[in-house]
DNA sequence: TTGAAAGCGATACCAG
DNA sequence: CTGGTATCGCTTTCAA
């Protein structure tokens, strides 16, 4: 019962007399096939046991993908990390290696459009993209998809626009996570501000929405405030928050569900109001680093862009070869650092990245990479 | 530069005037081959940019593996989700599918040697295991690595036993997040406490001297009591928890860096103690998730046994079928989970673990699964 | 020390 | 509607 040999076509077709090539046919619902056969044969290998060898098929099809990555030039390291994520897997996968080519725009709007057209007339097999503008982009979208090539939303997702998948991290974990933790450093009292780029996006909102609503119950004498939106401009989020420093200068906490934390920590310098203030940010950035080990920044919630990059690719290639549908819009858990973490994080990080670049070398094919 | 079709093993030979089977050879540092022409085909693959076709590999070699993952029988959800883990990833890398033969044993050091026994005659080609006494496992393990059959440790380490990987949470990263919590919890002042197994377990001592330097760092003001060791024993946790809390009326805070966190709770609740004590745990199950939500424990950290396991296998089968090493030992970023995220956190885990039941369909081989 | 060739299992195409 | 067969790239065995 343990050593029996795999089953395989040629197993089935034997079984019922026939040929491998009409079981194959039957197996993928191709058209020419008796129903009468169809239905022997697909009774006859579930029977068996039958399990495709991945292998034999990968072989026997071998493709190639040209794959586009449309992302964010990499001024942050978010997208350096996503890109490096994408890498790292596509190397993971070995077998049918894309031909991966990334296309970067300076800015949220700024050149995407012109960058997917690049990528439809290049003839894409499969696209990677951050929507910067969900709205904007939706009927480009839904025209890729007419013509039959794949989408993978990472970080941002575009509703109605017949992307394949999105994989960003989970918005309502994070947002309720942030929080409770507000809640307890703030000891359940206090007045809390939450900002982030607008609430078009729905990432944006969800986080915003999970934020309230597990302050509301679990921690109900913490007063919020109205959401500030900064539409991803470093000025607009320092006036913004000025302001609410000057109407609310008893202000005790902020959660910066965006990685613009840079300004805000400025401005609540420049208020006066850095050093009784706790804020919670997002994801995880040299300048962001210094802060939180100076005591600045109490916690960030890190959204694992080069998991995210993995994820995305997996599944494209996932849908590319085998045709399976992702289950659901892939939510990642999101990870906590704090001052206290933070050494072993970036320790860890710093390992992660450094295994790809030696992938290059002689026959070896896979590096071998860990999930997170 | 990008159309061009894939460098084959063909390639070579052709280029070099060659066979394959020499080019092979030298690749791969097969006996027989002339030190010159091994240079050059080594020479010339690299130049190419060979890398070999890692399904056609497959194929061709067409193994399978009989692995024994022996673990503690599961009481508790942990090995349950660790066993989960291995079984989903077994599946989702399909080719080469592995036998896997579950051993279990019911507690801490019993019948873990027995379990062993019945591997090695099993003629497994491959090990996971937990190794409940890494101490008196080790010389088994030597015995088993001088017979060459690898084996990778899940969840404990067992140093200087000559296993090939070794895959757990990050344990520095787990108690230096707990202690920080905890400082921020406990605004920073107040007596706090730890409770782990036993000192002898190096993870163990890692999370509490994470914890103490963590502590004494970020929040000197925190007093450290002696730990507790319970020698995973459930009496023991709950009769040196009534002790410490008898001695210390005013403790503050207790971090308990294993599952064993019920006996804690229950002497806390007996010490009329659970209401003003700050409680942060280890790994989630039905009574602690109770807890939580109660607003018992403030916070617990995940060690993700269901990506442990997936990590353990996937570096045993790298191994057995390219032969390669792991880098590290593989660490895994704990998840934080507190009443704020919790129903979020289940959410996902419902989804994750559902998908690998439907995997045993029909023409589907693989099934998508996310990371976390 | 090297070459030649037979698989591995699924796919796809061409005849019938 | 079905059978037969070449093919994918690598591994391995048998001869030379």
């Amino acid at each position: 019962m343990s050593t029996s040999r795999r089953v395989t076509l040629f197993d089935i077709a034997d079984a019922l007399g026939i040929s491998t090539g009409t079981v194959h046919r039957a197996l993928h619902d191709h058209p020419g096939v008796n129903p009468m056969t169809r239905m022997r044969v697909l009774q006859v290998s579930k029977n068996m046991g039958y399990r495709p060898n991945v292998a034999a098929r990968l072989l026997s099809q071998n493709k190639q993908f040209r794959v586009s990555v449309n992302t964010l030039k990499g001024t942050t390291s978010f997208w350096d990390e996503v890109r490096g994520g994408i890498l790292e897997e596509a190397q993971a996968r070995g077998t049918h290696e894309a031909d991966i080519e990334f296309r970067t725009f300076p800015g949220l709007g700024e050149g995407e459009e012109e960058a997917f057209e690049a990528t439809i007339a290049a003839e894409s097999d499969g696209i990677i993209l951050f929507p910067s503008r969900p709205g904007s982009m939706r009927t480009w979208m839904r025209r890729a998809s007419r013509s039959k090539i794949p989408i993978v939303c990472v970080s941002t997702d575009a509703p109605h626009s017949n992307r394949l998948a999105a994989v960003s991290v989970d918005t309502m974990a994070s947002g309720s996570l942030a929080a409770d933790l507000m809640g307890r450093f703030l000891n359940r009292r206090g007045k809390v501000a939450v900002t982030l780029s607008v609430l078009a996006i729905s990432e944006h909102a969800e986080k915003l929405t999970a934020f309230e609503k597990t302050v509301r119950t679990l921690h109900p004498e913490i007063t919020l405030l109205d959401p500030i939106e900064d539409h991803d401009v470093e000025s607009e989020a320092y006036d913004k928050c000025r302001e609410l420093f000057a109407a609310h200068p008893d202000l005790a906490g902020i959660y910066v569900t965006t990685e613009a934390s840079m300004p805000v920590i400025q401005a609540a310098k420049d208020a006066q109001l850095l050093e009784r203030l706790t804020i919670i940010a997002t994801d995880l950035f040299p300048a962001l680093i210094e802060q939180i080990r100076a005591g600045k920044v109490s916690a960030t919630i890190y959204q694992r862009p080069r998991t995210q990059g993995r994820l995305a690719f997996r599944v494209l290639q996932e849908f590319l070869v085998n045709g399976r549908y992702p289950a659901l819009p892939v939510k990642l858990a999101p990870h906590l650092v704090m001052a206290g973490n933070l050494d072993f994080f970036l320790e860890k990080q710093a390992s992660d990245s450094s295994n790809v670049s030696a992938a290059s070398d002689l026959p070896s094919d896979l590096t071998y990479n860990n999930d997170d």
